[in-house]
DNA sequence: CTGGATGCAAACTCTTTGCACGGAG
DNA sequence: CTCCGTGCAAAGAGTTTGCATCCAG
């Protein structure tokens, strides 16, 4: 569900409120490749003509996370990204130098991993974080 | 390097100051094997009868890191974490509901994804961050 | 109308910086 | 005696909360 139109439907149906917001926040989220932190959330609306305090962005990405459309991302920098929630479990790859990320998916992913560590540590693995930093093409 | 005194040793041969809260604070990172956080640093220099000013937590800490004792770990909470930086690279697993850290070392860690990612994204791979989040034996 | 959505200001947490004082070598 | 190390206060950055107002349904 990587379209605005169809998440906006589902968000409508449940008795969620339409607001001109909620609609661009949407777009701008279904229209970015790489996870955006709030602040950048922002900004993208603001180019739109939707101008937003800050709280709002936050809440806003909370409602969505919330209802599952958004999740968080976090690349070690203390900035909390977001993307829209993708159907198919992927990884990024980080430019340490212009910040430009790459979705990547893994072959097997690390399913074997995660069972080998369960059975060694007795944890119930319910998920990962991993991503990768790097040069990219450009920058080296 | 998981000795305190060795450590220690090092620093002191390096010209550095052998002051009370450096070698508190290496032997504390020296006896947790699990990564702290700055404040949780203090909080373990104080059990130890030295009180710190939180300023200097974070510039001993930098120092630290610096010199190459100690590195940064991301669980993605907003809050740093260290642990003395071990000659294998390992990993974590955390359980998410009493923060209990397992380490982990993988069989082959991520080399042959790394260099399947490099191939495709044309990125130079520097480094990964990978955390595994669960339930640990006696939470689940 | 009514409750969810929004804005503003202020609070909060973690971390960093400026400046003056203190202590290790 | 010299600098590195330290403390205190204040500033920053990102994020959250309280409260009054606004607007979609």
């Amino acid at each position: 569900m990587k379209n605005a139109k169809d998440i906006l439907a589902v968000l409508k149906a449940s008795g969620s409120k339409m607001t001109r917001v909620r609609i661009a926040a949407v777009e701008v989220f279904a229209g970015n490749a790489a996870p955006i932190t709030a602040l950048q959330l922002g900004a993208a609306l603001a180019r739109r003509g939707v101008d937003v305090n800050k709280t709002t962005l936050y809440r806003e990405i909370a409602f969505l996370a919330g209802k599952g459309f958004v999740e968080e991302i976090d690349f070690g920098d203390r900035v909390t990204r977001y993307e829209l929630k993708d159907a198919g479990h992927h990884h990024h790859v980080v430019c340490v130098r212009c910040d430009r990320v790459v979705d990547v998916d893994l072959d097997r992913d690390l399913d074997s991993q995660e069972k080998a560590i369960a059975q060694k540590t007795k944890f119930t693995i319910l998920r990962h974080s991993l991503e990768f930093f790097g040069l990219c093409a450009s920058c080296k």
